[in-house]
DNA sequence: ACATTATAAC
């Protein structure tokens, strides 16, 4: 090129006059030669500083073909707008050109659309018109189609000539059905077609992607015996199979043998770097510079990547910096190379600067660069950094992959839990509408699975409320998460949007309304389910319906269904036996929990630790001690492993009825048998020593807690202070309290009242009151407090009881205050039972040691045998061996209908927070009646 | 004016 700009100077110097012939060779030339800013630059010149000239068809075409070779075909428009004003029309080479352009920018529509055009025009096309046409349908892989238009060529009269069948054999390749592609070659031979090396090296390119080397390498000995010649790209076309098979010793032997260009050098870097072969890429590394080959764009990719990868970051840099220098232009794999390069060394503020210098280029529409860079931010916890990248995305109207959005939904959630995840949805609805609302239906299932209900809902609404459709697998998700989480009433409304959206057509979608419904009544979910599944019912129906009826509290009648549905055969599953079992057994039923035992086993599903430890419970809380510990050495000597519950059951009980070193040897034991003890149960064994006045043994304990890394709870402080108050030690009690309230700590209920009542005991009427008044700042007191108000229908205590707190009426607040505790312990009924332990255990212990919340978790796919044996004399059991592990022996997390860990939701603490000033003032004026109003509002408020 | 080979993708 450089020679002919060199004529060209010399003609315009001289006055020649250049015309459309000379610009448009010198154009096709920086065409041929992939320059399109150069041949722009030139285009432009000629026509600013040549005076006379007119670009003419030849010249324009020639522009036409060399934006259309760079992919450039977006800036083809303007041109023909330019022409049709000035009355020019194009040619069929004008046209060739412009498809031509359209097809290798993969617009293969637009393409067709112009070559129609063209005909229309009454131009006719040619054997190059139709040539380009089905080169472009083989590159979008629809080589079928091409057989219909190679007979409108012929009946047009155009005959496909060898670069037609060339692209035929491409296309062929291109779908991988070799046999075709030969089949092509072979006809082509037989009448008499010297067929070039082109074809050959497109089969052999092929066969090597497809990793069939030794075929290549035959073929590639046929050709050259017929004296076809064989040049570098059939050459670069093996180099490359080697390369991707692993082998690139190999593919540099061969390459030592030709003369390298550009694509072997790039192929053999990128060989070496894949084998992470830090002495092979300098060897090609030395190989390319000393071949004084000019480098393009790719080998400086390749490069630049190269000499990261041998630790030479400056070189790489100024590699990169030099490129503008060579006449290259850093293209979008550049800067995905280097900024990847330095997110991986760490540099996060240089990857970012480079992306800036990046983002100015509004040419590039890729948005590679953009995903790998949030990705690696994301990864190394700068959120805020990777979401500037992603408003370049919103801003310049790309489109980001799917991936790019849920890993920055993801790293919101992790940065800054449900909330982080709203207000990146927050912030993305400049998004267009279609993608907004993939996002946010992402962020609401990927919410629903995490059990983020609420904001997975709020989210839901957003979609909702901006009229998207929302999809079955969304509204499933979300509506399985409520379902989970015990979210009643969420989940009627929603239930029906789906179904009027959706329809019932989904199995899934059947059976989850069969679930809801059987939470309400069992026998219309039933009826509902048999008729939709043509008679059979799932069972997580039946699940559902066991759950619901143990849940209102009629364990009898979930045992008698259990029954039925066992003599009808109905399906039943061992989550099915668990809920009643345990239900049964803590309703005392300990006689009918074990004959299910017995007759599960004749339905081939075996108990589980989690049904024994159910009715090791049931046993324990009967006086059944015996029978409990024979089950539980039967447990140690079978494979079952007892878990912290079945500790955590055997310690309380003991605790309770005063076995303190019993119960500490089976601490011990627990901690040989390598489960670590937890705050709870230290707690157990605590408040057991406390309890029976030994409490420096209960502090010794305590000691333990910072050694573990333990912390004590509102439990564990409770418990100590009514230990020391139990002792008459109401001093030692105060401190203790103080050395915790300090650290923002309080004890449970049951340790304020201790001190309050030992203070009031020794007349310190002031103290007493105080902690009094302590213990209404403690939200957990309160709210325990005002859900025994609201179950037995008294009068709201918490106004009452801090008004007489005010005025200093100690006598009635004790009066009260014993009332509450003795309703809490005598209550037996089973669902306030579950209320009360629920709440007085703090918030937040740790969740494994509650037996309820382990029933979930904990299903484990064990199965064994258990006999009633070894409740009564013989302790043999029989251990079977795991035949059965059906489907339903485990509830995953995901199918669970079942949820009895979470019974009171946290409402009406929000509601207490904003009722509480009102009801504080008006009781401190007095004005009871109103302050219990205000207290029945809010209690109805949170229902 | 039409046909062949190499690089990036959390």
């Amino acid at each position: 090129m450089d020679g002919a700009l060199k004529v060209f100077d010399i003609m315009t110097a001289r006055g020649c006059q250049v015309d459309d012939r000379v610009c448009s060779v010198i154009v096709s030339g920086f065409s041929k030669a992939r320059k399109s800013e150069a041949g722009l630059d030139f285009y432009d010149r000629v026509r600013k500083d040549v005076s006379g000239f007119e670009p003419g068809l030849m010249t324009l075409t020639m522009v036409v073909n060399l934006l259309g070779r760079e992919g450039r075909t977006g800036e083809v428009p303007e041109l023909t707008t330019e022409m049709e004003r000035k009355g020019m029309m194009g040619d069929e080479v004008f046209y060739g050109s412009l498809v031509h352009g359209y097809m290798r920018s993969g617009m293969l529509m637009e393409g067709l659309r112009e070559h129609g055009l063209m005909l229309e025009k009454g131009i006719a096309a040619d054997v190059v018109n139709y040539t380009t046409v089905i080169d472009g349908m083989c590159r979008e892989g629809s080589v079928e189609k091409v057989m219909g238009f190679l007979d409108e060529m012929e009946r047009m009269g155009a005959k496909p000539n060898l670069i037609t069948y060339t692209s035929l054999v491409g296309g062929f390749c291109k779908r991988n059905r070799l046999e075709d592609a030969f089949s092509i070659v072979r006809k082509l031979e037989q009448t008499g077609v010297v067929v070039d090396e082109y074809v050959y090296s497109i089969l052999i390119d092929r066969l090597c992607k497809n990793g069939d080397l030794d075929k290549a390498f035959s073929l590639l000995g046929e050709i050259e015996s017929k004296g076809i010649k064989v040049g570098i790209v059939t050459y670069n076309a093996v180099i490359n199979g080697l390369c991707k098979a692993g082998d690139t010793a190999k593919a540099v032997e061969i390459s030592e043998a030709v003369t390298g260009d550009n694509f072997t050098y790039s192929t053999l870097l990128h060989g070496y770097i894949m084998e992470e072969d830090m002495t092979g890429v300098m060897a090609i590394k030395g190989r390319l510079e000393t071949s004084g080959i000019a480098f393009d764009v790719v080998t400086c990719n390749v490069l630049i990547k190269a000499l990261f990868m041998i630790k030479k970051a400056d070189d790489a840099c100024s590699l990169f910096h030099r490129m503008r220098g060579m006449g290259l232009s850093p293209n979008t794999v550049t800067y995905h190379t280097i900024i990847d390069a330095m997110c991986k060394l760490g540099e996060f503020d240089r990857a970012v600067e480079l992306f800036d210098e990046y983002k100015k280029d509004t040419s590039f529409s890729s948005t590679v660069v953009h995903s790998g860079l949030i990705g690696a931010l994301c990864n190394a916890g700068k959120v805020i950094m990777a979401e500037q990248i992603f408003c370049d995305l919103i801003h310049k109207k790309l489109r980001p992959d799917s991936c790019t959005y849920r890993k920055l939904i993801h790293a919101n959630f992790k940065e800054g839990g449900e909330q982080g995840v709203l207000n990146f949805i927050g912030k993305v609805g400049e998004l267009d509408m279609d993608l907004f609302s993939s996002v946010c239906s992402y962020a609401s299932s990927f919410l629903s699975t995490r059990d983020c209900c609420q904001a997975a809902l709020a989210v839901y609404k957003i979609i909702r409320t901006q009229f998207f459709a929302v999809s079955s697998k969304t509204f499933y998700k979300l509506l399985k998460s409520l379902l989970r989480n015990g979210n009643e009433q969420a989940i009627q409304p929603l239930l029906g949007e789906f179904i009027k959206i959706h329809g019932l057509h989904e199995p899934r979608t059947v059976n989850m309304l069969s679930c809801h419904l059987s939470k309400k009544n069992v026998g219309e979910a039933i009826r509902f389910s048999s008729y939709m599944n043509n008679g059979s019912v799932p069972v997580s129906v039946l699940r559902g319906a066991i759950y619901a009826l143990k849940k209102e509290g009629e364990i009898l009648d979930a045992y008698s269904f259990l029954k039925e549905a066992e003599k009808s055969g109905f399906p039943v599953d061992l989550a099915m036996y668990s809920i009643v079992v345990e239900g049964l057994c803590r309703g005392g039923n300990v006689e009918k929990a074990l004959d299910l035992c017995e007759s599960m086993k004749k339905e081939g599903i075996h108990p589980n630790i989690i049904i024994h430890n159910s009715v090791l419970s049931g046993l324990c809380q009967h006086g059944c001690f015996t029978e409990a510990f024979r089950l539980f050495h039967y447990l140690e000597r079978s494979n079952i492993l007892p878990t912290i519950i079945t500790y955590a059951i055997l310690i309380g009980a003991l605790c309770r009825e005063g076995f303190l070193d019993d119960a500490y040897h089976f601490f011990q034991k627990m901690s040989n048998n390598g489960i670590r003890p937890t705050t709870h149960i230290y707690n157990l064994l605590i408040s057991g020593y406390c309890n029976y006045g030994l409490t420096e043994k209960a502090l010794e304990l305590l000691s333990h807690f910072e050694d573990l890394f333990l912390l004590p709870d509102a439990f564990t402080l409770g418990a100590v202070i009514s230990g020391h108050c139990l002792k008459g030690d109401t001093e030692a009690a105060l401190g203790f309290f103080n050395e915790y309230h300090c650290k923002d700590m309080v004890p449970d209920f049951v340790g304020f009242m201790s001190l309050v009542k030992g203070l009031y005991a020794k007349g310190r009427m002031e103290e007493s009151r105080g902690i009094l008044r302590e213990m209404f700042q403690c939200k957990q007191v309160v709210e325990l407090i005002n859900s025994i108000g609201h179950e037995v229908q008294t009068e709201s205590l918490v106004g009452l009881l801090s008004s007489a707190c005010e005025d200093g009426r100690i006598d009635e607040v004790m009066t009260i205050l014993s009332e509450v505790r003795l309703m809490s312990v005598s209550s037996s009924d089973s669902n306030s039972c579950n209320t009360l332990t629920h709440l007085k255990r703090p918030p937040r212990i740790d969740d494994t040691c509650d037996p309820r919340t382990d029933s979930e978790q904990v299903l484990s796919s064990v199965t064994f045998d258990v006999s009633s044996n070894c409740l009564h004399g013989s302790s043999e059991g029989t251990l079977q061996p795991m035949t059965e592990r059906a489907d339903n022996l485990c509830i995953s997390s995901d199918d669970t209908d079942i949820d009895i860990g979470n019974l009171l939701g946290k409402s009406f603490y929000d509601e207490f927070d904003t009722y509480y000033p009102a009801i504080a003032s008006l009781c401190s004026k007095g004005e009871l009646l109103k302050a219990n109003k205000a207290i029945e509002a809010m209690i109805q408020n949170s229902g």
